[in-house]
RNA sequence: ACAU
DNA sequence: GAATGT
């Protein structure tokens, strides 16, 4: 099984490996071993030549210049459904453009406002410049005119069902809104408006 | 399966 | 491992 993909610079074999059986024997019980996992081959074919230390975060075939004043966007949330928030970061200077939150929300509500928020911007900016996020639902939710929000519509969840009705609302009177375009997390690293929550993902023994 |  | 989604 292919639960990743892993790098061993230091280790009985050192080496690529396609699962987390076969790097473990080359570094279990190996003084010094070095090793980390990766979310692609691309990135782990990288990663073995930059050595031991690699932030593939950083480290990505991300172009280094992107359209002027695009917008990148992105959301978190603790616990699916739980607190949510959202933002958008200025591409070009990674300056924060907006932040919300948090609100009981989803994971993909809050993706979808994000866009829609980062949409809203560019329109009053003359709607030029894209909008990046990582969330294929998001962006079907923008593509669709529909969302498959999934909360009950109770107290709690008031405020994301409003702020998504209206951002439906937003999107049928605009429908010249800039473009938006799917960040390849797996070829260019976390989209840079990453609240930057998740485990490492590093095998540390 | 794909994306979070 | 668990949830949100197409
Ligand atoms: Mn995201
Ligand atoms: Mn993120």
């Amino acid at each position: 099984m292919s639960d990743g993909f892993y790098v061993v610079w230091n280790g009985r074999a050192p080496g690529l490996y396609a699962s987390w059986a076969a790097c473990r024997d080359q570094v279990e019980d190996f003084e010094g071993a070095r090793y980390k996992k990766y979310d692609s081959p691309e990135l782990a074919a990288r990663g073995w030549e930059r050595g031991p230390g690699d932030d593939p975060r950083t480290a990505s075939t991300r172009p280094t210049t992107f359209p002027e004043g695009a917008i990148a966007v992105d959301a978190a949330c603790a616990g699916n459904p739980g607190p949510t928030e959202y933002r958008g970061v200025d591409l070009a200077t990674g300056t924060e453009v907006f932040h919300l939150g948090p609100f009981h929300g989803t994971n993909n509500v809050g993706e979808f406002l994000a866009i829609v928020h980062g949409l809203g911007v560019q329109y009053g900016k003359g709607r030029r410049a894209p909008v990046y996020s990582d969330s294929r639902v998001g962006i079907d939710w923008v593509r669709s005119l529909r969302t498959g929000l999934s909360l009950p519509r109770t107290t709690e969840t008031a405020t994301a069902w409003s702020l998504a009705d209206r951002a439906l609302r937003w999107l049928r009177a605009h429908p010249d809104h800039a473009h938006v375009i799917k960040w390849p997390t797996a070829q260019w690293g976390e989209i840079p408006a990453d609240f930057g929550r998740k485990s490492s993902g590093v095998a540390v023994r």
